[in-house]
DNA sequence: TGAAAAAGAGTGATCACTCACTTATATCAT
DNA sequence: ATGATATAAGTGAGTGATCACTCTTTTTCA
């Protein structure tokens, strides 16, 4: 952990036993003590940095999701079709993913929530995703569908996958399947509704 | 309620306030007492008929989890092809979740909680759809890609749009969209990976 | 030596579950 | 039919355990 400051590292080492724990058992069923375990600290020391639990729960899902929408908006601005947005789309979010899967996990798995509580205006990854469509259709690029039927679908793709992924139900890193993927969302996008 | 007896009527009416109540706040944020009050019965009359609240909601899920698997493996049994097989699992799907949307909403949304309670051998919505792909792609009627990451893909173009309609993204029934779903599906699948 | 950080026993509130009891319903002898 | 009795269904105050959070004391270190 080098420049950081004793606080700061107490800090980061009560939010990552946190997200492990949270992962693991979810966060109803996480006690504030088992957290201070985990992190080898008292228990009266989580309340120095965060002033609730729930809160400390909510901080880490607004960070990971703002920080994600960001991302991606950022790795399809520069590239002019959607076929190439798509890609670049779907790299960055196997790249977040894999470099940190707890994070990602938890992210993942606590959507339903933590989605109600995200403040307006807050960059968001699935609106990044639905305004891309949106114009690529407005352009004629792709068959002009329900946009956010088009955007679900495109996402699940590769979001079903990361979920069977964090089920065990295959291993390795999911930017292994980057190709596959942006293949597969792009066939969803092209299909034409009825 | 026709041909309900009176204690299997408020075993049912049990069922129901619990899972209105565990779809709306969450399993760990619903008390038993508001379980009670929601079905017009006493705290204690929930325990004539269920050891325990986790029990009553393992119960409702692994009905649900089971039974949409027989209907699954009805639904595609007698089609010869995966692409006719696709549709009439989509279908079927879409329908259980047109008919009871709040039993499907609470199965779609606690899945990371139970799928590790459900017994060994017990029919598995996940397992159909992967067995006939295995068979598509051994028959040479797919490409022949990583059977796993296929069917997350495949079922990830359905679930996901299920999932934004419990947000509250779109509205309507699931069942409007089945031949998009069907044919998105199928694109996925008619993806030849790398 | 003083302020920031950490500690951990203590506290009040909550909640799943129990249990002794009441009420409703079914069974049956007369 | 009627009353007696057995069984099932329902009740809700009570209980013990748990847990998020607080507060006073102790430690750390600049």
């Amino acid at each position: 952990m080098a420049g950081m400051g004793k606080a700061e590292d107490t800090k980061a080492r009560i939010e990552r036993a946190a997200l492990t724990l949270f992962v693991a058992r979810g966060v109803a069923e996480t006690t504030t003590r088992e957290i201070a375990m985990a992190a080898s600290i008292a228990e009266g020391t989580i309340y120095r940095y965060f002033p609730s639990k729930e809160q400390l729960a909510l901080n880490m899902f607004l960070g990971h999701h703002r920080a994600l929408a960001e991302a991606l908006d950022e790795a399809q601005r520069p590239h002019p079709s959607l076929r190439a947005k798509t890609e670049a789309i779907v790299r960055c979010y196997c790249d977040w993913a894999d470099r940190d899967w707890t994070l990602f996990a938890y992210h993942l798995l606590n959507q339903h929530s933590f989605l109600i509580q995200v403040p307006d205006g807050t960059p968001n990854p699935v609106n990044v995703v639905r305004e891309a469509i949106g114009r690529a259709m407005a352009a004629g690029e792709i068959p002009k569908n329900n946009v956010d039927l088009a955007a679900a679908s495109a996402i699940g793709v590769v979001l079903q996958a990361a979920t069977y992924k964090v089920y065990g139900r295959f291993e390795g890193p999911l930017s292994d399947h980057v190709t596959f993927f942006a293949a597969a969302a792009w066939a969803v996008l092209s299909v034409k509704e009825k």
